[in-house]
DNA sequence: AATATTTTGTACAATCAGGCACAAACGGTC
DNA sequence: GACCGTTTGTGCCTGATTGTACAAAATATT
C-alpha cells in the first residue's frame, strides 16, 4: 500500500473500473483479468494493474482479480461503500432530469433535497422530493451535513450559489453551469458542459 | 504554426479558453492577457500561452490578446465557426433536457432531430422538434449528413445504438449512458456520467 | 511430478506535460 | 528619442505518466 499521494489522474480512472466491474458482476461474472477489463474499457492492461496496485495487492497471479473483492476495495477507496446525500440546486430541465435519474442508487449517492429560487416552483414535488427555497439552502445543508451538491443554475448565478454552498459546508460540486467556479482548495469541482464536450470533438472532424 | 500533432489534452483546454473569452466578450472587454485569463479559469498563464502558441502567434507583447481575434481563431481551430447539426437519441428526461437546452446556440451546435423507440413518444414534439422512430435513424442521419450525436438511451441499449450511429456516418458521440462505448478509431466519444464524476470527488472527502 | 500457461506486480525506460525564466517586442511617459 | 512597465513566445528543465518486459506465483495439463 502506498497511500501517501495518489495522482488525481489515477483516482479519475477508478470510477471507470468500478463501473465496468459492476457491469460484469451484474452479469454474474466472478473473476476477471487486467487484460479483459482493459479490452472492455479501452485502457491498457498494464495501466490498470499499475493503478490498482497503488492501493494494495488485490490480484492473484494466474487467475486475476476476484470481482466482488475488487469492487469492495474500489468502493472503499472511493468512499462510495456508503450513501452520500446529494442536493440539487436549480430545478430547470437539467435539475428535473437529475432529480428523476435512477442511476445514483447503487453507486453511492442519493438525491435528498432540491432547491430553486422561483416562487412558482417552491413547494412543488419532483420524484417525491419537495423543492425548497434558496432562503433555507444554507440552513438545510448544515442541518443535514450535506457535502455533495449538483449545481444546475444559469451560468450567471453559478458563482454566487457556489459561494453559498461552500460557505455552508459543501465540499464537492458537480457543476452543470457553463462557467468556471472559483472555490477554496479544499473543495472539489467537476464540470459537465455539453457544448464544451462537443467542441472537444469537432476539432477532429 | 506547428499543426503536425497537437496533444488531445491541449485540444481539451481550448473550449475552456473559448468559453471564458466569450464571457469576457459579452461583458464588452476587448483585450486580455494570459495572466488574466488564467486567473479566471484556474490555469497557469504559461500554460495558456504555450497552448495558444501551438497554433500561431496570436498575441502581442505588452498588450496581450485581442479577444475578438482570439475567439475567431479558437472557433476556427475547433471548427465551431459554423453550426453543426446535432441529433439526440433517447428522449427520456435527459434527452428532453438537452432538446430544450438553449446553451448550444452560440457555441457551434444546433439540435435538429430527436429519436426514440417508444411508440407513445414518436410523433410528439419537444421544443418544436418532432420525435422520430429509431427505424428512420440511419436514413435521416445519412440524408442530413449528421456527424454529431448525443446518446441518452439506457446503458443496456447504448452500444447497439452507438453501432447504428457509427454505421450511418456519425463521427462524434456525446455519451450520457453510464457505459463505455466501443467505436472505430475515427469516431470520437466523450462520456458524461454524473455518478462517475461524483465518485471522482468523494475520494477526497 | 514435471511442464506449460496465465497473469500479477514492478523495475526500468521512454515519452509527455507543465513550470520557470528570459529575450524580444509593444505601448506609454517624460 | 530614451526609458519603463507589461506581456508574449519559447528554450530548458523537472516531474509526471505511460509502456515494456520479466520474475514470481498460481492454475491447468500431461
Amino acid at each position: 500500500m502506498n497511500a501517501d499521494k495518489i495522482p488525481d489522474i489515477i483516482i479519475g480512472r477508478l470510477p471507470i473500473y468500478l463501473r465496468a466491474l459492476q457491469r460484469l458482476s451484474d452479469k454474474g461474472v466472478q473473476n476477471t483479468s487486467s487484460q479483459e477489463l482493459g479490452d472492455m474499457i479501452g485502457i491498457s492492461a498494464a495501466q490498470i494493474r499499475k493503478d490498482i496496485s497503488q492501493f494494495g495487492e488485490f490480484g492473484k497471479q494466474g487467475t486475476g482479480y476476484s470481482i466482488p473483492f475488487l469492487i469492495e476495495r474500489l468502493q472503499s477507496i472511493l468512499k462510495v461503500n456508503r450513501i452520500w446525500d446529494v442536493i440539487i440546486v436549480g430545478m430547470g430541465d437539467m435539475g428535473h432530469a437529475l432529480a428523476r435519474y435512477n442511476g445514483f442508487a447503487n453507486r453511492g449517492f442519493k438525491v435528498t433535497m432540491l432547491f430553486d429560487n422561483d416562487p412558482k416552483k417552491i413547494g412543488q414535488k419532483v420524484n417525491n422530493l419537495e423543492i425548497f427555497s434558496m432562503d433555507v439552502l444554507s440552513e438545510k445543508i448544515k442541518q443535514n451535513r450535506i457535502k455533495v451538491a449538483m449545481l444546475t443554475v444559469p451560468a450567471s448565478a453559478a458563482q454566487e450559489v457556489s459561494n453559498q454552498l461552500v460557505k455552508a459546508g459543501v465540499k464537492a460540486i458537480l457543476n452543470y453551469a457553463p462557467t468556471h467556479l472559483n472555490v477554496p482548495p479544499d473543495v472539489r469541482v467537476q464540470h459537465i458542459d455539453p457544448a464544451t464536450h462537443l467542441q472537444r470533438m469537432t476539432y477532429y472532424l
